[in-house]
DNA sequence: GCAGTTTGCTTAACATGTTAAGTAGCTGAT
DNA sequence: ATCAGCTACTTAACATGTTAAGCAAACTGC
């Protein structure tokens, strides 16, 4: 069995963790969201709960699918996620009654405090963040980033 | 409630999603790792068991903690994921006998012949990604990802 | 050599990711 | 009008992510 050879020695095959483009991904991400989930655990909201606030405080009420596009969450991820912010009051839903398999979904009183609460401090975690790489890399990054999301050569 | 306003009027506020750095970095990672799932489904594992594979076939056998952090899973996952792999017959499991806590971890052949039957193809989709993007601008990208996962400063 | 601490792993509980199937409402061609 | 097909959402089943607690082995200072 090949084993406990080094990357430099098989520049044709895959790479080691360390140059694997999706684990780099990854462990950048979890770099950065790391403080803005302990930021959350504050107001006892996930990640993902936090990304579906800020989609609806800055675009207004919403379907569902409209919803899952702008917070990166697969339908049956914002079904359940929907289920229990409606529990805890940080949302409503309603049948749009001109398209009935339409949920709209709106962000309530509660919901947006959520994101008054927090906003400054995520605000300044993400700028501390810009600065660590300094602002010229961190935007080239955003770029390749979305160039690479827009391939369509994938 | 603030809402509908674009986000180049508010520069010193959060992004919009297309330029939210956490959200982009999903948003690549789920592009990069998608034609590999389709592969990876063909030998019924999935994402995580591929990088555990991975691991093992590349540095040997190993403890958990090690595995872990070669293949950035958690614990508490891993030690789900090995006792799935393990009724696969994917992998072996047995303790150190230098340090009893220690568990260690190694391939099977079963477990190879799953990184040889798909390690030509894997190959090929990430050249494909580097293509896509120039192969400059792909090392790049791995250079900052790995800047901004070494930063101290956060 | 032993109590207190740390380490390595597991378990538990809850939340989300992922794929497939199911359901009801909408739509276009006939 | 109607039926086949599509769309929006939900449900289901399984796998993983995440945090906290638990447990046994190893270590550390006294």
């Amino acid at each position: 069995m090949a084993q406990n050879y080094d990357a430099k020695y098989r520049e044709d095959s895959l790479p080691s963790t360390s140059r694997s483009l999706p684990i780099a991904l990854m462990r950048a991400r979890e770099r950065v969201m790391s403080p803005i989930r302990v930021m959350l655990a504050k107001s006892a909201i996930t990640e993902q709960q936090w990304r579906i606030l800020r989609a609806l405080s800055e675009y207004g009420e919403m379907d569902s699918s409209s919803l899952a596009d702008r917070s990166a969450l697969l339908t049956p991820s914002l079904t359940r996620i929907i289920n229990s912010m409606l529990a805890k009051g940080l949302v409503t839903q309603q049948r749009d009654n001109k398209d009935k398999r339409r949920q709209l979904i709106a962000i309530t009183a509660r919901g947006q405090q959520i994101i008054d609460d927090n906003l400054a401090e995520a605000t300044q975690i993400m700028r501390d963040v810009k600065l660590s790489l300094g602002a010229e890399k961190y935007e080239t990054l955003l770029d390749l980033l979305g160039q690479l999301d827009r391939s369509d050569t994938l």
